[in-house]
RNA sequence: GGGUGGGUAGCUCAGUUGGUUAGAGCGUCGGUUUUACACGCCGGAUGUCCUGGGUUCGAGUCCCAGCCCGCCCA
């Protein structure tokens, strides 16, 4: 086995022996599968840190119920993240001084698919990268046959059930992308803007009007001046007309209760078509909707000629000037505001007006709401149902239509004869009703029209397949909580709606990768690190086993290259404890672990390693119970770390190195053994070093990740051997420290006499020549009763004195203070809980054992406090 | 404005129904190349558990108020 930890040298090797063995689809056998269906990923993307991070959580999760003997089942896939790719597509195009309109509608989606087949092989290798151990042979895609014709019936049978309609609304609209978003694809920010004051002059020409806006330019759709109702500056004027400056047209005054006195002047100009909350007062009050941008941003021929087919922000500029030079212009100040931007381009997103098709949602929602209350979906950790059911409370109806070609294009036509709107499964070849001639819906569906599917879509429905029947609904959702609203809701609603199941029960929801610093990672910071980075450097266990080992329920991650280090140690801790286990085994034939596994013969070490493995498993056990990934981590670091290499190991090389040839063919057959069900226990956290050990244990047939995963075993639980082998890693650190302390040379051996002051340590008397080995004493022994210990250091423990005959090497006054330090730290302990113990409320309240276990410590300070006190004041007698 | 999370060692964070002498990793300091591992081993030091009240025999943990930081939604 080689020396050195080196992850490169098999974790592709490994990767591809279990995929080419067929390690990773789910058993043909057995009820109760454990299903994970990927977050799809955007297949022109690649790899970042959340998805490191999650597709790592959700590897683990699916490693271990596949080893707890489900049939486990990970479902990969992508996404066709249709604005994102189309825009990679055309920024490519006009490289070439090409674009999409030039090209053509069916040569533009030839090209898109071509980038698509390209990008996608990138992903996919970063996921086996990663280690990802998702069946690939199930993998799909957004735009595959099955998933689109999953969409067509969604948007079919929505239509026929009235859920889905058509119709001229207000709605977010990136004039970059040109095209529609929904609601929740709008990021609001801070932006510094302008308010300005403008006089609007009453048409009888009694006066003026002070509105303020941070938008001029839209003056020209004004249809309104709105003032609140009880506004006593304005109360006189409502119902009279004023005249819109440089347009001269006229529009009332009107009374919303919508408008803050407080803010501006108290009167807003109401613009319908470009403002959501003005689209309300319209709708209120019946106003006309005027429309004065074209779909890319620039002012249309509504608004006057001076400023036609310029962008908004240099017609804001034209018509202020404008307006100043009228004297209109009241006043102009800086203002900051929350403004719009599209979360693919992070374009400004103007409201605007235009025929959409839209999802009603208050029926699906209901069911959604429904679900949860009755305890259908539970979210881990609990408070992202608040987010969630916020969320389904308020929401409005869903904006599915982008005026876009990548997608999948919306199953609407139009008779040019009739004029008869038909929504149909199947491609018509003319007008069902009166043979005229169709004009399809140019318009694709939202991205999130064919994601909200997945966890169905991917199994085969709407056809019933067998892998429909038997792995849906699936299990657990792993995502991060960005995306709770986009996708979590919308795909609980859908499998209510068309399967009447919730797609899944258990929500993990992972925290934020972020930097040190506490920022996120993003591009434009350049703070990112990538996860493909580190399994360069420190291997992809390294990676999983710090990102699980991190992630505290519901905590962001903060993350660096260093950290990272944290996996990669405990990797080669494995390897190395391993390595010294292996070449023990060298010289030993035949050697068969699970024949030593008898409970005679065992030495307190192997009796305790038992025991604390046991412990270990059942921790995993609690904490898998409620997606406790951190404690689970924390829980085999410690066993294999703390447990079975720092003490086990360190204990067994007592019987490995001394001269009884059978003791020594035991101890190497029980590490032997121990060592594996180790491996099996840490195989979820680190597949590959573990599968690369176990591929170098003798007579191994089996691979690692096709065994079952270890349940504790009730003969192992073994109290008492915790007990007394605690005990004797109290005596061995006291005697430890003493030695540290007093900077005795290590390779020096030392004369040691172990008194037994309580029954309760006597058990140290059988663990003589174990003590003496980790100590490094040539010469250890129980002290007789009543013996003297002239040239002696006391380390005082529970129970016990250790006598350390060092004292000739030592500066005795530093020992002195050494002690009074340690006596008075006990003494302050003793006091506290003295006190607590004479006060009667204590005594008569608090439950039994909460008093006994303080009288217990009680007694035991005191104890050892006397023993210290009494070797002290012989120590300073000298 | 509404909602929501957090403030514990130098740093990053655990701390599950109130009951230990408050923990881990990293860092730091001292010792150490002992036949698995210097990515190691052994040992040490370090805390106003944000502040102020309250409940309780007992509060890092529960309640109230405040300060600071963050996120989501409008």
């Amino acid at each position: 086995m080689p020396t050195a930890y080196n992850p490169k040298e098999f974790e592709d090797r490994i990767y591809k022996e279990w995929k080419e063995g067929g390690c990773f689809a789910p058993r043909k056998e057995g009820k109760n599968p454990f299903v994970i269906v990927i977050p799809p990923p955007n297949v022109t993307g690649i790899l970042h840190m959340g998805h490191g991070l999650n597709n790592t959580l959700q590897d683990f999760l699916i490693r271990y119920w596949r080893m707890k003997g489900r049939p486990a089942l990970w479902i990969p896939g992508t996404d066709h993240a249709g604005i994102a790719t189309q825009n990679v597509v055309e920024r490519r195009l006009k490289e070439r001084g090409q674009n999409r309109h030039s090209l053509g509608r069916e040569k533009f989606l030839e090209e898109t698919w071509k980038v698509k087949e390209e990008h996608h092989g990138i992903i996919s290798r970063q996921l086996e990268t990663i280690g990802a151990s998702c069946d690939w042979s199930r993998e799909r895609f957004t735009m595959d046959e099955g998933c689109s014709r999953a969409v067509r019936e969604v948007f079919v049978s929505l239509h026929e059930r009235g859920l889905l309609y058509r119709g001229e609304y207000l709605v977010n609209w990136c004039p970059s992308c040109g095209t529609a978003l929904a609601d929740d694809e709008v990021d609001h920010g801070e932006k510094k803007g302008g308010l300005w004051e403008i006089d609007y002059p009453l048409a009888d020409g009694s006066g003026v009007l002070t509105v303020a806006t941070t938008r001029p330019e839209t003056m020209f759709g004004d249809t309104a001046v709105a003032v609140h109702p009880s506004d006593a500056r304005y109360k006189h004027l409502i119902g009279k007309m004023l005249t819109l400056p440089i347009a001269e047209r006229t529009i009332p005054v009107i009374a919303d209760a919508y408008v803050d006195r407080e803010f501006g002047t108290g009167c807003l100009k109401v613009t319908p078509a470009h403002d959501t909350n003005d689209y309300e007062i319209g709708r209120r009050h019946e106003l006309e909707m005027i429309n004065v941008l074209n779909s890319d941003g620039t002012m249309n021929s509504t608004a006057p000629e001076f400023i036609q087919g310029m962008p908004a922000k240099q017609a804001r500029k034209a018509v202020v000037e404008k307006l100043e030079s009228l004297g209109a212009l009241k006043s102009y100040k800086e203002h900051i505001h929350q403004v719009g931007h599209c979360y693919r381009c992070s374009a400004v997103v103007e409201p605007f007006l235009s025929e959409q098709w839209f999802v009603r949602m208050k029926p699906l929602a209901e069911k959604a709401l429904e679900a949860w209350r009755e305890g259908k979906v539970v979210f881990y950790p609990r408070k992202w149902e608040n987010t969630y059911s916020h969320w389904l409370e308020n929401l409005r109806d869903w904006c599915i239509s982008r005026q876009i070609w990548w997608g999948h294009q919306i199953p609407a036509w139009t008779c040019a004869a009739c004029g008869k709107l038909h929504v149909l499964r199947e491609n018509p070849e003319c007008c069902p009703d009166c043979g005229g001639e169709l004009t399809r819906d140019p318009d694709v569906l939202d991205t999130w029209f064919s994601s909200w599917l997945w966890p169905f879509s991917t199994l085969g429905w709407p056809n019933t397949t067998p892998d429909l029947t038997r792995f849906y609904p699936t299990t657990t959702l792993v995502t991060g909580y960005d995306i709770i609203f986009f996708w979590v809701a919308r795909m609980i609603m859908a499998g209510l709606e068309f399967l009447g199941q919730v797609p899944f029960r258990d929500i993990y929801i992972t925290g934020l990768i972020r930097d040190k610093l506490g920022r996120k990672m993003s591009k434009s910071l350049n703070n990112g690190i990538d996860p493909i980075e580190v399994v360069n450097t420190y291997g992809a266990d390294a990676l999983k086993f710090t990102l699980v080992y991190l992630s505290a329920q519901g905590e962001d991650i903060p993350l660096d290259m260093e950290t990272c280090k944290l996996g990669s140690k405990f990797a080669n801790k494995i390897w190395n404890a391993a390595r010294f286990v292996l070449m023990n085994c060298e010289d030993m034939d035949n050697l068969l672990p699970e024949a030593n596994m008898a409970n005679s013969g065992l030495s307190l070490a192997d009796r305790w390693i038992r025991s604390r493995f046991n412990t270990a498993v059942k921790k995993v056990e609690t904490a898998m119970n409620s997606y406790r990934f951190d404690d689970m981590a924390h829980a085999v670091y410690e066993y294999f770390w703390n447990d079975y290499c720092d003490w086990y190991l360190e204990a067994a090389k007592l019987g490995l190195y001394g001269k009884d040839e059978a003791e020594k063919r035991r101890s190497i057959a029980m590490q032997l053994c121990m060592l594996e069900e180790s491996l099996k226990l840490v195989h979820p956290f680190l597949p590959f070093v573990t599968e690369e050990i176990w591929s170098r244990l003798p007579a191994r047939s089996q691979q690692l990740i096709s065994t079952s995963y270890p349940e504790a075993n009730p003969l192992w639980d073994d109290a008492a051997a915790e007990t007394a082998f605690s005990g004797l890693q109290a005596l061995v650190s006291a005697i430890r420290t003493l030695r540290s302390e007093f900077t005795i040379p290590p390779a020096q051996q030392i004369k040691v006499r172990v008194e037994i002051t309580d029954e309760s340590a006597k058990s140290l008397e059988d663990s003589v020549e174990l003590t003496a080995m980790l100590v490094r004493s040539n010469d250890l022994g129980i002290a007789a009763h009543g013996e003297s210990h002239e040239g002696a250091i006391a380390a005082v423990g529970r129970g016990f004195t250790a006598h350390i005959y060092i004292k000739d090497a030592i500066d005795i006054d530093a020992a002195i203070a050494r002690f009074r330090k340690s006596v008075e730290k006990t003494k302050k302990t003793i006091e506290a809980k003295q006190k607590k113990l004479a006060n009667q409320n204590f005594t008569s309240r608090a439950p039994k054992d909460v008093i006994d276990r303080e009288k217990a410590q009680l007694a035991e300070l005191e104890d050892s406090a006397k023993r210290s006190m009494d070797y002290l004041s012989a120590l300073e007698r000298r």
